[in-house]
DNA sequence: CGTATCATGTAAGGGGTTACATGATTCT
DNA sequence: AGAATCATGTAACCCCTTACATGATACG
C-alpha cells in the first residue's frame, strides 16, 4: 500500500502527470520504490476518486494534452497520516540469494557468471549515484543552504540521506558478491576458462 | 516465480512437510526469502501436479499425519534449469525509505521514533546473525570439513556466504538508519525528548 | 476446561507484471 | 516510409497476504 504514498511524496515535492512520475520512479525514489507506468495511471485514478490528488489537463503544441496532478488538502493530511504510522520491518528478498543458496545443485560455473554480471551491475549503479551526490552536493555531508527555510533544508536533507542509502545498497551488493566469488575462486582456482 | 524454487533448493537439502518448510523459511533461508504456509501449501500442491516433488504420507503417534515432500528426477533438472538463468537485477523496495524521503510533508519526530525502532529491529537481528555464524561456523570465514564430499563442502560454504549476504544485509540497515538520526539530531540537538 | 501446538487447508482480495492498444509528432 | 518519443490507457494473469476453518493431542 506504499504505492500511493511514494507518489503522494512526488508530487508533493512537484506536480507531475502520469509518464513525468514513472520517469522519477526510474531514477531518485527509484532507489527504493519502482513502478510501471501502467500501475501509476491506474493508482492515479484511483487517488484521484479519492480526493487526494487534483487533475489539471494541460494543453501542449505539437503533443498530446498530459494530465498533471496536484497534491490536494485531504492528500496532504493522508500522506501526514501515513508517515506517522510506525510500519513494520519488511522483509527482503532475493532471487539471486535462492541461486546462491542453492548453487551446489546446478551447474556452478553458470551461478558464478550470474553472480559477475550482477556484480558489474550493481559496480555501475555505485559509480552512478556517487557521481549524483558528487553532482548535487558537492561540499560534503550534511548539506546547508542560505536564504532557505528551515523545512526546505530538513528535505533537501532528506534527498541526500536517501541518496546516501541507495550508496550503501550497492556497497552491500557489491561487497556481498565479491566475497562470494573470491570464496569459490579459493576453492576452485583458475576453473572457469572465461577469464585468466 | 522463484518460491518453487526456494522450495526446491530446500527440499534437496532435506524433505520436509509444509509446516517445517514453514518453519525453515523462517530462518536461514528466510534471510532472502519468505513464505507463509498457506502460499507454501498451495504451491506445494502444483509443484506435486507439476511433478518436480512427491509425497509420502507418514503417520505419527500423537499428532496429525504429515505429508512429507521429496524432490523428483524431474525436479532436481527444473531446478538446474533455473539456477542456469541468469536473472535480473531485482528492484529493492522499502517503505520505510519512502517515509524517510518524504518526512518533512509529516510529523518528523514520528517518523524519527519509527526509524529508531526500525534500527533496533535490525540491531538484534545482526546480533542473532552473528551469534549463527559463530555457533555454525567457529572456525574462522570458509569452513573446511574433513571427510566431507567437494560437492558437502562447496554447499557448507554456499550456506555460510548467505549467512554472511543476511549479516551484510543487516549492517547495512543499521549503518545507513544511524547515519540518518545523527544527520537530523545534529540538526535539532535534543528536541525528541524521548532519551537524554 | 481452556489454551497452545501440530498439521493442513479454503476463500477473498489487493498489488504488481506483462502484453497489447491508440494516436499524434518528430527524427532519420 | 519507418522508427522513436510523448502520452494515456485496457486486459489478463500471477503472486502474495489476510482472514477463516478444521480436528486432534498435549499441557496447565
Amino acid at each position: 500500500m506504499a504505492l500511493e504514498h511514494a507518489i503522494l511524496v512526488s508530487l508533493s515535492e512537484r506536480p507531475a502527470s502520469g509518464l513525468e512520475l514513472t520517469r522519477r520512479f526510474d531514477r531518485s525514489i527509484g532507489f527504493f520504490w519502482s513502478a510501471t507506468h501502467q500501475q501509476i495511471y491506474r493508482v492515479l485514478g484511483r487517488m484521484e476518486e479519492q480526493g487526494w490528488v487534483r487533475v489539471r489537463h494541460v494543453p501542449q503544441h505539437g503533443r498530446p494534452d498530459k494530465k498533471e496532478y496536484a497534491v490536494t488538502g485531504g492528500g496532504g493530511d493522508e500522506l501526514a497520516r501515513w508517515l506517522a504510522e510506525p510500519g513494520p520491518v519488511e522483509a527482503f528478498r532475493s532471487e539471486l540469494a535462492v541461486r546462491l543458496r542453492g548453487a551446489s545443485y546446478g551447474e556452478r560455473r553458470q551461478v558464478l557468471a550470474t553472480v559477475e554480471r550482477h556484480l558489474a551491475e550493481h559496480a555501475t549503479r555505485l559509480a552512478h549515484y556517487t557521481h549524483l551526490v558528487e553532482r548535487d552536493f558537492p561540499r560534503g555531508a550534511p548539506p546547508r543552504f542560505d536564504g532557505a527555510s528551515p523545512a526546505e533544508q530538513a528535505h533537501a536533507l532528506d534527498v541526500y540521506l536517501v541518496l546516501r542509502g541507495g550508496i550503501r545498497l550497492q556497497e552491500f551488493w557489491v561487497d556481498w558478491l565479491t566475497e562470494y566469488l573470491d570464496a569459490h575462486h579459493e576453492t576452485r582456482p583458475a576453473a572457469t576458462g572465461a577469464d585468466a
